[in-house]
RNA sequence: GCCGUGGUGGCGGAGUGGUCAAUCGCAUCUGACUGUAAAUCAGACGUCUUCGGGCUACGCAGGUUCAAAUCCUGCCCACGGCACCA
């Protein structure tokens, strides 16, 4: 595998607008990356829920960058780490087990894959998880990591600054989180970790124990967080405003679309990797066309083009023209059940009561038709029912 | 070990005997407006219902009362502070 020396080239991937920090320097970074001198380089995620998004889809792709220029890349899940939980802002996260943590996991490898190239037989990517090593370590061991950092350096973290304050609880396990994500440094031997911008301090502890057990200089790239930048608001699974990765073509090009026109600009930077030049020409499509191209874009590296295609005109189908999308849940009339009765018991409402509530609002009609405002209709012929803006289902005769 | 504070709906957080299925904020859902946007406005937001009302819920278990999230007893849990530390 030729290693990029071209240091044009080198820049052309820093610079496309991700980056936030380079510790210890951008121009170290850059001697190192063309040094010839094939590096290894991480990025680390907990497996702590179902879906990986967009966010973590940026800096998976800026790490196929670094791949393409010649160089080792790790994608490391921590299945341990996960288990402990990194410290939140406000609390201590919750502790989740094993069983659960691998099952987030193999979900994960999935929705990583058609970011990077494994397909790449001379220099693929590599998946590895840090219970390999972080399991195996003694209480000495432990110990021994810790000696290398001070209390004060530990709450010296603001989040722990401000629980401090607070009246909060810090607890102690919490300050054996950047040890462990440190020590994934250490066990891998890595030149480069590749993380986004909240986990700045962990990875500072890998560089600081990379420099004392191994004597060696390790760079951290810290990558902006994907937000909105007029409210600053991240993408958050917890408030529903994230594009989640495991969604279908069709769902995700609707996620896209459903985001603010603001963050279409930083989509097109971050989760593609169209030439940079084309942007303006993009942007001037207008709000809505730039968003859809973007989209589409996106939801291709996912699904393939032809995936994307369809999922914009299913999209302008149903949602622009009032169509009704080509793929639906299908429901079997039953004389003796109620619409409600069925959809309950096939989880597509969650109750009769919020069933109920949907009627009284005037959600639920036939499409092409007239509202339906009985909780108790008996569906007795073939057609679409629509609940609220995307719910469709199809009722066969 | 001692002292103190507190455990309420997805979250934050009111409520300190009745009008409490529980103020309010966030999140969510629906409607209007639209570009499935966003912003805004309106409504909903335990569950079952023959739509009268049931039932289950304010850490757990008992009790007092016509009536308890609210009072009493016991228990469990959490946090803060103090003390102890060969």
């Amino acid at each position: 595998m030729q290693i990029t020396t071209d240091k044009a080239t080198i820049e052309r991937v820093l610079d496309r607008g991700m980056l936030d920090t380079v510790l210890p320097s951008r121009d170290f970074l850059i001697s190192e990356l063309s040094s010839g001198r094939r590096l290894r380089i991480y990025i680390g995620f907990d497996p702590t829920g179902t879906a990986l998004h967009l966010g973590h889809a940026q800096n998976l792709m800026f790490l196929e960058d670094l791949r393409k220029l010649g160089h080792e890349v790790i994608i490391l899940f921590g299945d341990f780490t996960a288990r402990i939980g990194d410290p939140d802002k406000s609390s201590a996260r919750q502790q989740l087990t094993k069983e659960q943590v691998l099952e987030y996991a193999s979900g994960w490898v999935n929705q990583v894959r058609p970011l990077l190239n494994f397909d790449d037989t001379e220099n693929p990517p590599v998946i590895q998880y840090n219970s390999e090593w972080l399991e195996k370590l003694s209480f000495a061991d432990v110990i021994q990591l810790a000696s290398h950092f001070t209390v004060q350096q530990m709450i010296e973290r603001d989040m722990f600054q401000k629980r401090i304050q607070s009246g909060a609880p810090v607890y102690v396990h919490e300050f054996m989180y950047p040890l462990m994500q440190g020590y994934d440094s250490v066990a891998m031997d890595v030149d480069i970790e590749l993380c986004a911008t909240d986990q700045l301090f962990n990875a500072l502890a890998g560089r600081t124990l990379q420099k004392k057990i191994n004597n060696k200089e390790k760079h951290v790239i810290a990558l902006r967080l994907v937000s909105n930048p007029v409210t600053g608001e991240l993408m958050s699974k917890s408030r529903g405003s994230g594009v989640l990765l495991d969604l279908s073509a069709n769902d995700m090009y609707g996620a896209l679309m459903a985001q603010p026109d603001e963050m279409t600009e930083i989509f097109f930077t971050s989760c593609t990797r169209m030439p940079l030049d084309q942007k303006e020409t993009i942007m001037d499509m207008g709000p809505r066309d730039a968003k859809m191209f973007i989209a589409k874009e996106i939801v291709g590296i996912f699904h393939g083009k032809e995936n994307a295609e369809h999922a914009e005109q299913s999209f302008i189908e149903t949602f622009r023209k009032g169509g009704v999308p080509d793929e639906m849940p299908e429901i079997k009339i039953d004389a003796k059940k109620t619409l409600g009765e069925i959809l309950v018991e096939q989880k597509h409402i969650p109750s009769k009561s919020e069933w109920k509530r949907l009627i009284d609002g005037g959600a639920v009609s036939i499409h092409d038709g007239e509202k339906i405002s009985d909780a108790s209709f008996v569906p007795t012929e073939s057609c679409v029912i629509k609940i609220g803006k995307r719910m469709f289902i199809k009722i066969l005769g």
